[in-house]
This record gives C-alpha cells, structure tokens and sequence, in this order.
DNA sequence: GTCTATAAATTGATAGAC
DNA sequence: GTCTATCAATTTATAGAC
C-alpha cells in the first residue's frame, strides 16, 4: 500500500510503537481501565505526544484493533469459507489465541464493553461479528454440502454456536487455564461431523469411553 | 434469615435502593467505567452516603452480585443436578435473561473485566464459574445416564459447553437481537439428546428441513 | 515530532458537623 | 444516617515553545 503524504517511515514506526504499547494496556484492563498514561509510560513519550499521533483515545482504541485484525488475517485461513479446511484453520486460531493470551483478553473485555450502544468500538464489533459469523455459517454450510456433517444439523444454528462456544470458552479460560481449550473444540467438530469427516480432519475417535 | 443487629429495616430498605441502583449502573458501564456519583445521582443521596453503607466501591460490586444470585436462584431450579428436567430449567433462565437486558450486560461486561487477577470480583467469577459448571456437568452426566443422550458424546465436554455457548451467544445477542436466542439453545439440546429425550422436553422435530 | 504546562473535569475516599 | 467540605489523584485534551 501506497505511503501516506508527510508521514515518514520512522514516524510510521513511532505509531507502530504506540499501537503495541496500547494494545498491551488495553488488553490487561480494556478500554475505560486503561489510561493513555499506561501508554505513554512503555512507549517513552508523553501523553500529548500520543495524542499528537492519533488525536483521541478512542481513535487509538479502533486503530488498535484494526492493528490486531490484520495479524489475525495472516495467522490464519479461515477468513475464507473453505469446507473441512476450516475445522482445521478454526483450530489453529485457537492454538495460536493461547499462544497470546493478551489478545484474548483484549477482545475479552473490549467486545463486552462494546455492548453498549455509545461505546467507541460498538459498530467495529457490530460488523465484525456479522462478518465473522458469516464466514463461520458459509463453511458450515459446505461442510454439509459435502456431505461431512452429521443429519439433521442446521449449518446456521451452527456457524453462530461455534463463535458463541470460542468466546465462552476463552472466558472460562482467562479464569482457569487447567485444562484444554483445543480438547474441547475438537469435542465440537466430533459432534458435528460424520465419522469420514472426522478421519479426515484427525478427530476421529473409534471408541470414547464415557465415565 | 436473622436481621443483623444495629440494621433497622429502614436502613436495610436504603441499601436496597443502593444495590438497586448500583445494579443499574454496573449494568450499564460496567465496573470501571461506572462510577459511585452516577449511583448517588439515582438514589438521591451523596456519595459520602453511599460509602457510609458499602465502606468501598468494590464492595459495593461484590454486594451487587451477591444480590443479583438471590435473584437467579429464586428464577430456575437449575442449581440442582436434575436431569432431563435441567433442560426446560435451563431454557426457563435464558428467557428470563432475555427479559432483563441488565442484568445480562452486568455480567458479559463484569465477567470479562473481572478476568483479571487483580480485579475485585476475580474470586466471586472464579469461584462461580467452578459451581455453575459442576452443576452442568452433574446434570449432562444424570442425562447421560439416564439414556436420554445421544451416543459417544462426554457429559464433562458439554458441561463446559453449554455454559460457554449460553455467554457467548449473549454477547451477540447484546450486539444485535434480531434473532432468537432460545431457538439457539434448543437446537444445542436437540443436538445432544436422543429423540426420546428431545420428546420429553418438548424439542423434537420430525424432519428439519436444512437448506 | 515531542515536549512542558496547564486546563477542566472526574474519580474514590475521609473528616467531622448535624 | 446523611450531609458539606475537602482531599489527593487521575483522567483526556489543548496550547504553544522548541
């Protein structure tokens, strides 16, 4: 992409730093618990020099998560709805999430804050979850054209569960992280492929021994 | 119960209208963006008044919550371990949830903040995630054994699962509510249940037609 | 581009009168 | 039990020097 006129590439890498500095900050205590001055502090600047930057804290607050999704775009497929691929891609990301609890938590807390309607991320989690969701219901959708889903599963019912059951479980996580997030993702996926769906993606299990 | 001593029920009847108000605000701003001279505002009284009842804002949230499970308990019987019976309990609180926006953002945002070890109610969510999640369990464990549960599926997954689905499913239903939210969980149990149970509780459907 | 200085408001909490 | 008065701290944001 095409550089902006009058920003040089060092100031470039001057907001690079504070967008990962506000990210650190805002993931440990969401946005109305973080202070620029947090910021500032791991940045090595003031206050008004982060303002200078990016005007008002809210602007900093979308600008970060814009920041954060473009990572996510790169650790994983799944923004493509792409049949049984996405079982795995779906299980990557969580991989990767507990690989870096403070996005988790980040978007933890940011999208429960943005539930009100005057927050300055409300529309950025309005679209992203439509977005997500669609993308998450149109795998499950081919998933059942291909014949690898169980009978009598709506693939809508399904595309919004399997955001629901990430978000719950990564709640549940931030409290208790003794035990495993993949395990119970892959329990999921079991229930809802057919056994030759399951072999394909290395979920089945021949017997599972139920206490 | 037994009225402590020192507490006429005047005084009682004031911290009630504290709580009530607290409740509000928590509810709408969650913990840290809610701020002790928006509950005085309500109440009509200073914040000087306040703190002479609750000594401390985070108390104040931990009597909030407190009061809030009093309620909860007296909505559904789902405390106890109960089987199929757990099912309609467990439907019944999602619509009384449905009925009070409130007290549904109360938790979505205080139990993400609180997610921080450091935060007043971490313990209070720690502890109560523990219990919820044992009562799922025991109750998906009675289903199981009782025969009303479809094969090869662990009654210890779906208790974390039914937990994580109900809070993640609130979070996008407090972002956008044009779509049912009980529907969504009766097709979760419909999932899990033998046709025989699904009979019982009122949730079989002959033939769903998936497009 | 970053600083100092400062504004203007809000925060949770305390002391003491009534 | 509630008030006034006050505290010290912190907040976001602006103005202007360098």
């Amino acid at each position: 992409m095409a550089r902006p006129k009058g920003d040089s590439s060092v100031t470039e890498a001057r907001k690079q730093d504070i967008l990962k500095a506000a990210f650190e900050v805002f993931s440990k205590n969401g946005y109305r618990g973080g202070s620029l001055s947090q910021v500032s502090e791991i940045v090595g600047i003031t206050e008004a020099g982060i303002l200078h930057h990016f005007k008002t804290k809210a602007n900093l607050l979308i600008e970060v998560l814009a920041y954060r999704d473009e990572l996510a775009s790169e650790i994983s497929g799944v923004t493509e709805s792409s049949g049984l691929e996405f079982v795995t891609g779906w299980l990557n990301l969580i991989d990767y999430n507990i690989s870096v609890p403070g996005i988790v938590e980040l978007y933890c807390i940011v999208s429960a804050e943005a539930t009100a309607a005057d927050h300055p991320a409300h529309k950025y989690f309005q679209d992203r979850y439509e977005y997500v969701i669609g993308v998450t219901t149109a795998s499950m959708q081919r998933i059942h054209d291909d014949g690898y889903m169980r009978k009598n599963l709506d693939p809508v019912d399904l595309g919004r569960a399997i955001v629901a059951l990430s978000d719950g479980l990564q709640v549940q996580w931030l409290l208790d992280r003794k035990w495993d997030m993949i395990d119970e993702h892959k329990a999921f996926f079991r229930r809802i492929l057919t056994d030759e769906g399951a072999k394909l993606t290395g979920l089945y299990i021949k017997e599972k021994v139920i206490a």
